[in-house]
DNA sequence: GAGGCTTTCTTTGTATACATTGTAGCTTGA
DNA sequence: TCAAGCTACAATGTATACAAAGAAAGCCTC
């Protein structure tokens, strides 16, 4: 072996962006990436020859891939048919918000009977403080939005990395395959509302915090769910009915 | 194309057997029946050539089955490395009981919210005379108790399938692919225990037939968990509370 | 003798050719 | 004109050969 191949070890393709091992991974995360950014329509048939060709590998690693992705609930399968990708109706939306509030929930619980590890801990006192100094404004720019969407995120995540619990990770995770349906879209950024849901991650905390594993569940459901109304209302294309302050 | 293949219209092949379209589902189907009977001890390495030489196919529809059954969450993956059987702990069959719990919760209160179909509620009033006729005798044989698992199962599945929400399905499904975590797998046929599960199972259905989906839910929840108690119990080797009838 | 390196072998990953299935368009007959 | 069937094409399913990565055995050095 004469011939050592560098290009893995290249400057231009720096090691710490974790590189998939086997192009059938690469190739899975190219897809995905352009499905959650909705570069295809849904139900468009996703051809193996031409995907193959776009993506300069051969037809074995992209059939892997697509099969991946339909495990995940992205696409469609159909024996001799193919895969196309996965239509969404309203009411499977809707739905998965209401798993996702369910697993979620669980994730609380488990992490408020397990107790919280000190690495989650201080991630959440973090993105909590974090929260509070973005909601001191009274008007929320684009940028304190995309921050405070990433505040939301790593909460969450932190969350489901503290319930110890791989199935309940690997479910949640299927339902952000769904459009719309992930912590990471926030739906309303109405300041109200907001102060709301980062109200209620500090009662989450200060739940799982004492152990109240019961609390915490059923707060992490609620704080779920709401979004789920949230939508419901901005799809049938009816106001946020006004409330108090 | 002289040479037409009558294959799948010869008499002994019969139609009625759902036959998979492809070898790969074949094949997948084959390896989750051995998993499922405990054929691969866990954490045993699943190799592609003896598989294939076993199965009398390439190499090709094993890998796209093993893909399958590791998305189904029955075997580990690592890239380079191949698949083996997934390994449970303790801790994650518990768990799996607790996800069950609250996903078949959800599907008893979709059914609940959403009204029960004709052939549910057929299905569901027929095994519910069925157990009442099983559990009529004081003693449970062999084919009683094999009866009885029979008519659990289709009670659960007739929910399930009354949900309709396709996720939930399939949520429920993953957490059967964990060993001892299936309704399928009745876990003490102890008269009483037997009586109680059937009894929830009348109070459940009367719950979705009144649309009642708030008590449809915690019932099913603490049907499910139930179970996951006395599983405890018995990994534990601690013999079951007494109690007065 | 132990540890690290090299070499070899095994096993998985990928490419490609061929087989099979599904589909659309055409032909043919009523 | 329409429908049924045939034909040709296009796409997926499978087999197989080769590439590359991992594992294990042997060698060498210290």
């Amino acid at each position: 072996m004469t011939d050592v191949d560098l290009h893995h070890f290249s400057p231009d393709e720096p090691l710490s962006e974790a590189r998939p091992a086997t192009r059938t991974l690469s190739v899975a995360d190219r897809i995905r990436t352009a499905l959650l950014s909705g570069e295809f329509e849904p139900g468009a048939r996703l051809h193996e020859v031409r995907l193959s060709e776009r993506l300069g590998v051969s037809r074995t690693p992209i059939r892997s891939a697509l099969q991946s992705l339909a495990s995940e609930g992205m696409l469609e399968y159909a024996p001799n048919r193919g895969y196309s990708v996965r239509r969404f109706s309203t009411a499977e939306i809707v739905d998965a918000y209401e798993i996702r509030a369910v697993m979620e929930a669980l994730a609380a619980r488990f992490a408020a009977e397990r107790g919280l590890p000190e690495a989650e801990r201080m991630a959440i006192e973090r993105v909590l403080a974090e929260g509070d100094d973005i909601l001191a404004s009274q008007e929320l720019g684009e940028d304190e939005k995309l921050a405070y969407s990433a505040v939301n995120t790593t909460f969450h995540e932190a969350i489901h990395s503290a319930a110890r619990c791989r199935m309940v990770g690997d479910m949640i995770r299927m339902c952000h395959s769904v459009p719309h349906s992930s912590h990471r879209n926030v739906i309303s950024f109405e300041h109200m509302d907001v102060r709301r849901r980062h109200d209620d991650h500090h009662r989450i905390y200060d739940a799982i915090l004492a152990c109240d594993a019961y609390r915490a569940e059923m707060l992490m459901r609620e704080h779920v769910a709401s979004v789920k109304t949230s939508l419901v209302r901005a799809l049938s294309g009816r106001p946020m009915a006004r409330r108090g302050r």
